[in-house]
RNA sequence: GGGCAAUUAGCUCAGUUGGUUCAGAGCACCUCGUUUACACCGAGGGGGUCGGGGGUUCGAAUCCCUCAUUGCCCACCA
């Protein structure tokens, strides 16, 4: 069979993938085996893969592949989240589409065209995923709204209410008035703003004097409760006990005084609004004033907004500065930049609100999961570590999570009211079991329907964050096979905007429930940006279709391209050269294949060549050499770093070096031995390799015919470290510092490759005997030999206190072999004189480590004999 | 406003406890080469006072101070 000199992955990706599935390599059981585990950081149902999504799931099949590989039993579980408001919103915008508004809805009818749109496009990342050659095991896919996923979700719930943690409250919240519900303190994005200050006019009552006062705001004068002034401010003295009149509103509010004031910000005159900014609402709580809430639910004014009832908060601001502009009572407008609050979603400024909402104490439970990731050594470790540092701080200044938002995509909260009161509720897993509850604590009895569930939904991240545990149905049965064998997982990777959202509170989480760590390794990937450092997104039109480059570059390509560059936690500049090289290497390895494949056909039992035998030699401690490297840096995460190593090895020592070596003449057959070490080598090869390019390296690996074992590669082994010649490997290193010097004087002399020479070697002190074969062989070498003194009429190069000679049939130009001695003479001596005074100095001889010394001493008398070889050259050429 | 990180070749980045191999890698660039696996190739080459300035030390990309620039996280100053 002949194979295309172009690899093509398309074929061969679509055939491999498919055959991994039917032999159901990706599915995991619990055995014997020591588990390796990762679940998915689950994208959004309805989403589509980026890529973000991209690199994140190399990863996580980098690392699955490779521990298959070495035995343990890999199981990475897949899944997908409802992404409550992300979702709700999406589907929100297609029934407006469509004419059909959310308010004329039932929740029921609402959720049926939710479920609609998620059968309808769900699970379509999952399939892309495949694309990427994600090796998850789809009979464990889960979806966070799924039966056994919810219960667990109002399992815990009630389970965290019933311990006191969970409690209802009446409190100044994040509202986003797009999504029309409230958010957590993470979903709030402060950016900066150019706002304006504008300075209005109070009226003190009974007289005639104004009091001035500096607001961002003025659309909240009309729930103005108090003006605020500091007691030490002199200015203000007279104003004590007195009354303030609110403009346009003609409200009358009393004039309070506390330390809270800035005498520098503004006027030192604050006006305080209680039900629309949090610290007003403190300043109110303490001196006991009125809360008047002038927004509607969408941020359009109420009746207190009078004539402006209905207008939105941003057409009034600037409607009634005008108006206040015009009957003299605004006086002055600055430009002014302040932070505003953003919801992450919907990208609506946060009106700060006053509502009952469910709120989760955080104090406590965040205890263990500091504990857990600020020890040395784990339990956890965030990979890079640096990310520890804000994950300390986040957790030590955390506030009571808000959990309840008003939306109905997703869990919806399992408290039932049975009155009208702000108390008459009870929690529990079922409306039966909830009925008993009330009957129980009031000694009624009620019937069903008089009960009413709350109408509040669960936050996406109450959910995700039992995520690790909920997968194995850990939280309803924390008993369970399945989830003590493969709990608690090993690697989690996400990226680090989600480290608080997510990450933090799964380890709450699993402490709380299981008091054990939820992963013990925590991958921060960076952002991917394009070229020009801006953050890749729709809206920029900068993000590569990731489908289109898999079928441009081939899932390998991409993979390996964008693992080229991507140290954990540093974002990634992505280029779509980088899947060129990626794919070119893929092109690569499957040309040294193509090439041994031949050579296949015409094998004999013969004496194996000197030049085979050392090139193996050597190939294999390199190997070693470079597997040490490549399983020291998995060990610290540093996949590029191991993806580079085989690069190089393959690149240069598998295709440059070994297999120029081994190739046989033109025509000629290759020995046995030396055919079957390369088989061995390049099954080794593709072992390592498998991880970062598992479609091609299968693919190679079945079309080796002659291989002992018959399994695939998948699940085939990994290549274990042994002892190496490690000074096999440092000659081998001067050898090929001969050969580049042949190769010099190949080109300067203009002697073609094809023509034989002959090599003669003076002054062999640094032998690369081991390795003349070799030399001969790549330099084209009829006759080498080793030679007492300087032949005449040669060109020649050294290698340290080595000297080659190639004699040449013409004349040689002297002159210009003069200069080239001097210049290298020159150069030494100066050399040496930095090192002879380095060591005549006395404190660096005292000071410095022995090693370092003796390395210095060895440099010098290296230096010294170079002098006195050149000096003699150039004498006998003068 | 507080905190954390970064600054090394044209680009993306390595550089462990200061000291052989410390100024590196990949890509890009330039020159040469149609050697029968691969031009998605091969052989060479140029390119950096390690952000600036001080200091500690026999010795600093590495430790300390300071300034500058950039990025990220957190924060209720109207």
């Amino acid at each position: 069979m002949a194979l295309a000199s172009k690899y093509d992955s398309k074929i061969v990706e679509e055939k491999w993938y498919n055959y991994w599935m039917e032999h159901n390599f990706f599915h995991s059981e619990v055995d014997e085996r020591e588990p390796y585990t990762i679940v998915i950081p689950p994208p959004n149902v309805t989403g589509v893969l980026h890529m973000g999504h991209m690199l994140n799931n190399t990863i996580q099949d980098v690392l699955i592949r490779r521990a298959r590989l070495r035995g343990y039993n890999a199981c990475w579980v897949p899944g997908t989240d409802h992404a409550s408001i992300a979702t709700e919103a999406k589907v929100v915008a297609r029934l407006k589409e469509q004419g059909i508004s959310k308010n004329d809805l039932t929740r029921d009818e609402f959720l049926k065209h939710a479920w609609n749109w998620t059968e309808e496009y769900g699970g379509v990342i999952l399939d892309q995923l495949k694309k990427l050659g994600a090796s998850c095991d789809w009979e464990r896919t889960k979806f966070t709204l799924d039966k056994g996923l919810s219960k667990q979700v109002t399992k815990s719930f009630v389970d965290l209410y019933n311990k006191g943690l969970i409690y209802r409250g009446y409190r100044m919240v994040n509202w986003d008035p797009e999504a029309k519900t409230t958010l957590s303190d993470e979903e709030v994005i402060h950016v900066e703003k150019q706002g304006k200050l504008y300075y209005i006019n109070y009226q003190i009552e009974g007289s005639n004097e104004f009091l001035t006062v500096a607001t961002t705001r003025p659309e909240t004068i009309f729930g103005d409760t108090a003006i605020c002034i500091n007691p030490k401010d002199e200015r203000f003295i007279h104003l004590k006990g007195k009354k303030a009149i609110v403009p346009i509103v003609n409200r009358v509010i009393p004039i309070i005084e506390d330390e809270y004031v800035d005498l520098e910000f503004g006027t030192g005159c604050l006006k305080v609004t209680p039900a629309h900014d949090e610290n007003d609402k403190i300043l109110g709580d303490k001196h006991n004033l009125k809360v008047i809430d002038i927004f509607n639910e969408d941020a359009t004014l109420n009746s207190f907004g009078l004539h402006y009832e209905g207008q939105d908060r941003f057409v009034v601001r600037k409607a009634f500065s005008k108006e206040l502009e015009e009957k003299g009572i605004l006086i002055k407008i600055e430009n002014h930049t302040n932070k505003v609050g953003t919801s992450e979603r919907t990208k609506a400024i946060i009106e700060p609100r006053l509502s009952d909402q469910w709120f989760l104490k955080m104090k406590d439970l965040v205890k263990p999961a500091i504990k857990a990731v600020l020890n040395e050594d784990g339990p956890v470790n965030l990979h890079p570590k640096k990310f520890e540092n804000t994950y300390r701080h986040w957790m030590e200044n955390i506030r009571d999570w808000n959990i309840s938002r008003q939306l109905w995509w997703g869990h919806q909260i399992p408290a039932f009211f049975y009155g009208d009161g702000k108390e008459d509720f009870v929690v529990a897993e079922t409306k039966e079991e909830a009925l008993h509850i009330a009957n129980k604590k009031l000694g009624k009895e009620l019937k069903i329907e008089h009960l009413r569930q709350d109408n509040d939904a669960l936050d996406t991240w109450f959910s995700s964050w039992l995520w690790p545990m909920s997968v194995f149905n850990g939280v309803s049965d924390p008993k369970n096979k399945e989830f003590n064998y493969y709990y608690p997982t090993n690697d989690l990777v996400t990226g680090p905007d989600i480290l608080f959202f997510w990450v933090a509170r799964m380890i709450i989480a699993g402490y709380e429930y299981t008091d054990k760590e939820p992963f013990q390794n925590v991958y921060l990937t960076g952002l991917v940006r394009d070229k020009q450092r801006r953050k890749m997104s729709k809206s920029l039109g900068n993000s590569p279709d990731a489908l289109k480059l898999i079928e441009d570059y081939g899932a390998d390509g991409v993979r390996v391209g964008l693992l080229l560059s991507s140290a954990a936690g540093n974002d990634l500049m992505f280029d779509e050269d980088l899947c060129q090289q990626g794919k070119g290497f893929v092109n690569k390895i499957w040309n040294a294949f193509r090439l041994i494949k031949g050579w296949e056909q015409n094998i004999k039992e013969k004496e194996q060549p000197l030049a085979a035998i050392k090139a193996i030699e050597w190939y294999q401690a390199k190997f070693q050499s470079t597997l040490q490297f490549i399983d020291a840096n998995f060990e610290k995460y540093r996949l590029s770093d191991a993806l580079m190593a085989i690069y190089k090895l393959i690149y240069d020592d598998f295709c440059g070096w070994l297999l120029e070596i081994v190739k046989p003449a033109y025509g000629e057959a290759i020995d046995k031995n030396t055919f079957n070490s390369i088989m061995d080598i390049l099954e080794n090869n593709l072992r390592i390799l498998h991880p970062f390019i598992p479609f091609a390296s299968e693919e190679i690996w079945q079309n080796i015919t002659s291989r002992s074992s018959t399994e695939a590669l998948i699940i085939n082994t990994y290549p274990t470290q042994t002892n190496f010649n490690t000074t096999i490997l440092s000659q081998f290193e001067l050898a090929s510092e001969v050969i580049s010097g042949i190769r010099t004087i190949r080109k300067e002399k203009n002697i073609s490759f094809k023509d034989t020479i002959e090599l003669q070697v003076l002054n062999n002190e640094q032998s690369t005997i081991e390795f003349d074969s070799v030399i001969s062989k790549l330099g084209n070498i009829k006759h080498l030999e080793y030679v007492d003194k300087a032949p005449e009429g040669a060109q020649s190069f050294r290698i340290k206190s080595n000297e080659y000679f190639v004699p040449l049939k013409g004349s040689i130009n002297i002159q210009e072999e003069l200069d080239k001695l001097k210049e290298e003479l020159n150069y030494t001596e100066g050399f040496l004189k930095s090192v002879s005074k380095k060591l005549s100095n006395e404190r660096f001889v005292a000071n410095a480590p022995e090693q370092v010394v003796i390395n210095e001493r060895k440099k010098m008398t290296d230096a010294e004999a170079k002098i006195k070889t050149l000096k003699s050259s150039i004498l006998s050429l003068s």
